[in-house]
DNA sequence: AATTCATATATTATCGATAATCGAAAGGTA
DNA sequence: TACCTTTCGATTATCGATAATATATGAATT
């Protein structure tokens, strides 16, 4: 049952979620200045929320801040991606070793989002692909019960979603799909050895696609 | 040559670095309110660039903030302590795994902190041996030159600085000591397979310590 | 032409004051 | 007593205005 409750959210939160909504739309793209009383004038607040969301979205890593010049949308070089697939592997790998009870139940929840996948490629949707497909590298990081890990992990997503626009058009999701099943069974088969390795070659694999992409 | 320059350092920062300095010093402890406008009177400035300074630490992990009520300096319990070393330990076995080149130019600098560390077993300071011992683990981040992996690294120090102090008499320094030369010496057999195992025992080893601790 | 310097402009950083909100204390009611 | 409501004090959240700073522009100098 869901309890309703008032929507109680400070200005700092709404422009946050505002300029977040802005980037995800495309009305702000990579390298966009963020001017402080522009944007507060737009959204008929003062200066003082606006500029906390910006310093918000700054640790986020959505935008980046130079002290007396202002704020731009973050552009990720091909290195700083590559990093932060590198950790996300780190994490995962470890995730995966730590799993210990309910081997079956995770099991079952990457099943599903497995079934996601597998829909999102046959229609070619790469927006529920790649939903999908962060859904099931969450599971595992979730499943070994660590806070801190998750939240790191989930803090370098936004990195990731440039990829998705990225290789939009060239890359072969069927290939990345196949990629997935043989890390499950490995779960199944109670194997975290193995599923560990299959997960560090599943990011080798996909390290090797967008690095012929230029 | 150090080159010098003119201290140009907003308030915000000076701030922020007179409160970590509080800390340090032990004026402000685990679960101290930090009141804006009362900082900001103290040290002469308006709330705004305390309220800013604030923020910062917040992100930074070093204060807890609630809305609309304040903030206060972070109690960190046993969980996120150890949270916080599962993940070390995976950043550290991952940057194990990838160091490829100059794997003795990483032994030899490993080997001047692992002096540090002896050196200060012996004297029995321990204040001298954590920053040893921080040191001889950032390293081997350090040399697989993936910034992001390093950055986040470093973010998990605060909480670790905690168990110096909590420890600070019962822990045996010299065994702790004693994990690490085997890792520098798997390095120069260039066996990174044998280190990160060794890496792994370490935090295995440190683990079970402070479970005993209560 | 290149360099320096001064000025202008745009933007952030900081300020002091006010509004909104929370938590504790006080009072009322069963 | 226990529970609910109201009031009050303390603190954060927001505001509008000003100060400080950085970049751009253009004139002056070599």
């Amino acid at each position: 049952m869901a309890k309703k409750t008032v929507v109680r959210q400070s200005l700092k939160d709404q422009v946050k979620s505002i300029l977040i909504d802005r980037m995800i739309d495309g009305d702000l793209v990579p390298g966009d200045r963020i001017k402080e009383l522009q944007v507060a004038k737009e959204l008929g607040t003062s200066q003082a929320p606006v500029r906390e969301a910006i310093r918000c979205l700054e640790t986020l890593g959505y935008v980046e801040h130079i002290p007396h010049v202002g704020a731009m949308v973050k552009t990720f070089n091909r290195k700083e991606i590559e990093e932060a697939y590198q950790v996300r592997e780190a994490l995962e790998v470890h995730a995966t070793n730590q799993v210990n009870d309910k081997l079956d139940e995770l099991a079952n929840e990457l099943d599903i989002h497995l079934e996601q996948m597998l829909l999102a490629t046959q229609k070619r949707n790469i927006r529920i692909f790649t939903e999908a497909d962060n859904q099931f590298h969450r599971a595992i990081v979730a499943y070994c019960h660590n806070d801190t890990l998750l939240s790191i992990w989930e803090s370098l997503k936004m990195q990731l979603q440039v990829i998705a626009t990225l290789v939009e058009t060239s890359v072969p999701l069927d290939e990345i799909y196949s990629l997935h099943p043989p890390i499950v069974e490995a779960f199944k088969m109670r194997s975290q050895d193995r599923a560990s390795l299959l997960l560090q070659g599943h990011y080798k694999i996909l390290s090797g696609y967008w690095k012929d992409l230029k």
